[in-house]
DNA sequence: ATTCTGACGTGGG
DNA sequence: CCCCACGCCAGAA
């Protein structure tokens, strides 16, 4: 709906990213229509933190890295996370990143 | 109103 | 694969 902020569009699609699953910034951004506005995404997750319902640590970038663990509160806390979930996390960089991709696109 | 920044993506080399 | 430069647009100061 029109009536929310880009950020509740984000929040949104993130709440739905299943779990064990990962995306990035810019398949949210195109599934929003806001294709090559990835940094919006990735500015909408800061405001996730007023929603712990938004999984951000399962949004990284295109290359399945965690650019964003800095903004959690720890420091691998972001990693910890993805590994919880069964997710191989090495060095800030998902294992079998593109077997774990989740494209909202694609599979919405 | 203007200016800057930002958890990115893409294209070219 | 890596590196560099540009674009993108919403929000904060």
């Amino acid at each position: 709906m029109e009536t929310e902020s880009f950020f509740s569009k984000v929040h949104d699609v993130a709440k739905l990213i299943p779990y064990g699953r990962v995306t990035s910034y810019g398949a949210i951004a195109r599934y929003l229509g806001a294709a090559g506005s990835a940094r919006m995404v990735g500015w909408a997750m800061n405001a996730s933190h007023k929603d712990p319902d938004v999984p951000a640590h399962r949004v990284v970038n295109r290359k399945g890295l965690l650019t964003g663990k800095h903004h959690f509160a720890g420091t691998n806390l972001m990693q910890q996370l993805l590994e919880s979930e069964g997710i191989v996390v090495i060095d800030n960089q998902i294992q079998d990143f593109d077997r774990l991709f989740w494209d909202p696109m694609k599979e919405l």
